[in-house]
DNA sequence: GCGCCAGGTCACAGGACTGTGACAAATAGG
DNA sequence: CCTATTTGTCACAGTCCTGTGACCTGGCGC
């Protein structure tokens, strides 16, 4: 997933955390001094530092600072000590994080998403589904990479079957959730509603990947 | 210095906290419990938020995915528990930090600070889309190189919708965020003042390209 | 194979939404 | 006090959406 930077002198926590990130999807360097990684940051730019703090040669505190100067990239702080006082001066020093070891690698795999999470901003409240992609907060749908247009209704009722992915829904529950409860529950409104997505989002309408018909009780959203 | 929401429900600890984050220069406005923090979040739009995770009610992890829905203000979750699984459950509902008590005032304030710092890197005074410029520390807009004059109603709308980016925004939330909610919500205003920023800043008001139209929901700003 | 019934399809008129210009109330500045 | 600017409201028109009823299709039990 990201490119991490990643300086500790001890070799086998080292080789533990590398190989624990790398199981988590990213893409690790790692070094054992803080020069290398100076160098590191000055040619290759990786997304995210993580910093032993007792390093010899140079500390990790003063790396940080020096990374700072280079790069605003984020960076998080892995120490044994807990003392307050050291968090304040790492946090002063331009770091984004402070870790202390022992550290469960599923932990630091959550702080540096959310870390990454927050720099990219865009949130990306996305759903995907083969080639469907929902994104409920520009309310944009694509399939295949192409933009489609889906009216607010259609919009309304496919948000409501993907919120519950492979459950039947029923017309009355959908009525309710989509519409508002003034209708008359025996209509085609539904199913005519269904039909206009299927015509926009299935490549075959007859024959559906996405939104599938329960005889009997109503529609399932599964993803193909 | 920043606007602060903290919601902690021991009397002691939110006083204590308060003052201690009042002290360091903050501005902190403190609730007991996560429907009253919601309510901020909406009327009074804090700059980050630090939410106890025992609350009673809405536990605060649910609070933080809620706001999270309402506004990407960085959140801090304050705990008592150290638990690893915690801390991921966490950050994964988009805290942007957690912190375990009890915690010195002195190490909340550099985490409070990291973060801001973070984001204004992340987020500098000059946005720039297209030919489009938004100064946002001297409030100035230029298209193209000229400059262009908002009034400040326009420019409030503007900013948020600029402060979200390729989200859709309603109307009743614009209403909110940009006007008192002393308004009816049922009224042109919005569209009114939509309509007004793009005759000064769409080349072809009729077919815009920075604020789009999403029909029966609201508004998107995206860059063209 | 037949009849029944749930679901699919379609066209269209009425309705919902939005853009737009005009206007008056509110506000600020001189 | 007067004037210019800003801002909230309204009416109207055009566009797009949508609910509806009629009719068609296909699956299922007998």
């Amino acid at each position: 997933m990201a490119g991490i930077l990643l300086v500790e002198d001890d070799p086998s926590v080292r080789a533990g955390l590398e190989l624990a990130l790398t199981r988590q999807g990213h893409s690790v360097t790692a070094y054992a001094t803080g020069e290398e990684a100076l160098e590191h940051v000055r040619s290759r730019r990786p997304e995210i530092a993580i910093l032993d703090v007792m390093l010899p040669g140079i500390d990790g505190v003063e790396v940080c600072r020096r990374i700072r100067r280079l790069d605003p990239l984020p960076i998080i702080l892995l120490t044994a000590r807990g003392d307050d006082l050291d968090v304040v001066v790492g946090l002063e020093a331009g770091a984004d994080d402070y870790v202390v070891k022992p550290v469960e690698p599923r932990v630091l795999d959550a702080r540096i998403r959310a870390i990454l999470r927050r720099l990219e901003s865009a949130s990306p409240d996305r759903l995907t589904f083969g080639d469907l992609v929902i994104d409920r907060g520009a309310l944009k749908v694509s399939l295949a990479g192409k933009e489609i247009h889906l009216t607010p209704t259609e919009l309304r009722l496919l948000l409501e079957l993907v919120r519950h992915p492979g459950q039947v829904l029923n017309r009355r529950y959908l009525l309710r959730a989509v519409w508002d409860h003034t209708h008359v529950a025996d209509s085609r409104l539904v199913d005519a509603c269904v039909q206009r997505i299927r015509a926009k989002i299935e490549p075959v309408p007859a024959d559906p990947v996405y939104i599938h018909t329960v005889r009997g009780f109503g529609y399932r959203f599964s993803p193909p």
